[in-house]
DNA sequence: ACCGGAATTT
DNA sequence: AAATTCCGGT
C-alpha cells in the first residue's frame, strides 16, 4: 500500500472506465460487476494497451500475423506492468507465466519458434466483449455464409432467434455477473471451431488461416478512415446478418447493440473524419450522431478480404519510412537511454496530468479507428518486405538505463 | 526461453 | 479469478 506508483491515481480518478480501446473494450469488458471501486486490469489489457501506443514500439509491436505481437524488450514490459500493478519486483519471469495462464485461456497462444512472440486469440477477445459476435458463429446463416466453413460444424447448431438475441442483448452488461463470468471458459471447443470457421480473420490459428507476416506501421496520428468504411468494424464485420427479415430492426439499435466503436465515438470531441490534430471541447454526443455506427451494409461482402493491395502497402511503406524503426533483435538490447526515461514519462502522463481524468483521449480512438484500417489493411494480405529482418542487435548492455 | 505445477496473494 | 512468486524440468 506504500507503493507511490501511478496506478492508486488512476484507478481512483474518475475514469471512464474505458482504458484500453486498443481493440475496442467497452467499460464493461473490465467486470465493473466485481468490486466496482477496484477494478484491477489485466495483463492482456495492458498488453493491448501497451500495442496500441506507437511510444512502446520498441518495446513491444505487432508483428507477424494477424494478432500476433514480439515482446522486444521483456524486462521493460516487465517494468512497466510492475509500475501499474505495483509489483516492484516483476520481472519477465513472472510476467510470461501470467502470460501462460492465458493458454489455457484461449486468450494467447505462443508463437512457437518465435521468442517472445505470442499471439492473441482475438475469436476469444471479442467474445468476451461481444456475445453477439458468439451468436453470430452459431447462426447457419453466417456460417453458410464464409468461405471458409468445413462440410460440417457439429450437430449442434443453435438457430438463431430473434428472442434469444433479445434476451441477450437487452441488457448492455450481458446479463449478471454470473453469466459474464466465466465467457472464456464457457465456450466448447465445437462453439470455438465454429467460431473460427466464421471468423478466420480472428485469428485464433485453429483454422489455420495465415497471411505472410508484415510489420504493422506505427498507428498514424491523423488516420485516414475513409478508406475503410464501418462495415470493416471487426466485431461486427459483415458477416452478420445484419438485414435478416427475420430480426427485428430495433435489434440493431445501439442500445441492443453495445457497439464498441458507437460507444467509444460517443466520447469523441468531433466526427472521425474531421478529426484535427488537436481534441477540440469534448461536446459529448455530438460526434456520434454523425459517425456511422452500426452501419449495416444491405448486402454486405462476406470477409473484409478484398481491399485495395497497392494502396495499402504503399500506404505501410510509407509509414514505415517515417519512421526509422530500429527495433531491437537480439536480447534485451535498448538502443536509447533517452528513450527509456520518455517512456517513463509517458506512462505517467497518461495516467492524470496530461488528460486530466479522461484517459480515453481521442488518441485512443485514433490507435482504434488506425487498428482496424491497419488490421483490414492486412487482412487484404498487403505484401511486405520481411520486416522483422529490420530487427538488428543495438546494443548487448542493457538494465543500467534508468536515469 | 519456455513450460506448467504448486502455494500464495490481492 | 487473476495474477504473483517460486521453481524443477525441457
Amino acid at each position: 500500500m506504500d507503493c507511490n506508483c501511478v496506478s492508486d491515481l488512476l484507478l481512483t480518478s474518475p475514469v471512464p472506465a474505458l482504458w484500453t480501446p486498443g481493440f475496442a473494450f467497452p467499460d464493461w469488458a473490465y467486470k465493473p460487476e466485481s468490486s466496482p471501486g477496484s477494478r484491477q486490469i489485466q495483463l492482456w489489457h495492458f498488453i493491448l494497451e501497451l500495442l496500441q501506443k506507437e511510444e512502446y514500439q520498441n518495446v513491444i509491436a505487432w508483428q507477424g500475423d494477424y494478432g500476433e505481437f514480439v515482446i522486444k524488450d521483456p524486462d521493460e514490459v516487465a517494468r512497466l506492468w510492475g509500475i501499474r500493478k505495483c509489483k516492484p519486483h516483476m520481472n519477465y519471469d513472472k510476467l510470461s507465466r501470467a502470460l501462460r495462464y492465458y493458454y489455457n485461456k484461449r486468450i494467447l497462444h505462443k508463437t512457437k519458434g518465435k521468442r517472445f512472440t505470442y499471439k492473441f486469440n482475438f475469436s476469444k477477445v471479442v467474445l468476451v466483449n461481444y456475445p453477439l459476435l458468439d451468436m453470430a458463429a452459431n447462426s447457419s446463416f453466417l456460417l453458410a455464409q464464409n468461405p471458409f466453413n468445413g462440410s460440417n460444424h457439429g450437430p449442434d447448431c443453435a438457430p438463431l432467434t430473434p428472442e434469444t438475441l433479445q434476451t441477450l442483448f437487452s441488457n448492455p452488461r450481458l446479463g449478471d455477473a454470473t453469466t459474464r463470468a466465466p465467457l472464456f471458459e464457457r465456450q466448447s471447443e465445437t462453439e470455438k471451431l465454429r467460431l473460427d470457421a466464421a471468423f478466420p480473420f480472428l485469428g485464433s490459428g485453429v483454422t489455420g488461416y495465415t497471411k505472410p507476416p508484415s510489420l504493422l506501421p506505427p498507428y498514424g496520428r491523423n488516420a485516414a478512415f475513409p478508406d475503410y468504411p464501418w462495415n470493416f468494424n471487426p466485431y461486427l464485420t459483415s458477416t452478420f446478418p445484419l438485414n435478416s427479415s427475420k430480426l427485428p430492426a430495433s435489434l440493431y439499435s445501439p442500445h441492443f447493440y453495445p457497439n464498441p466503436l458507437s460507444s467509444s465515438l460517443a466520447q469523441l470531441p468531433t466526427p472521425l473524419s474531421l478529426l484535427p490534430g488537436d481534441s477540440t471541447e469534448r461536446a459529448g454526443a455530438v460526434g456520434a450522431s454523425a459517425v456511422p455506427r452500426l452501419s449495416l451494409p444491405p448486402h454486405s461482402t462476406p470477409l473484409p478480404l478484398r481491399v485495395d493491395t497497392n494502396g495499402a502497402s504503399n500506404r505501410e511503406k510509407e509509414l514505415l519510412g517515417g519512421r526509422a524503426q530500429s527495433p531491437l533483435g537480439g536480447r534485451g538490447t535498448k538502443e536509447d537511454p533517452g528513450s527509456d526515461s520518455e517512456l517513463e514519462i509517458t506512462d505517467l502522463s497518461e495516467c492524470s496530468s496530461e488528460n486530466e481524468g479522461c484517459d480515453f483521449s481521442p488518441d485512443s480512438l485514433e490507435a482504434l479507428e488506425s487498428q482496424v484500417r491497419l488490421e483490414t489493411e492486412r487482412m487484404a494480405g498487403a505484401p511486405r518486405s520481411p520486416a522483422e529482418v529490420s530487427l538488428a542487435p543495438a546494443k548487448e548492455g542493457k538494465g543500467l538505463l534508468r536515469s
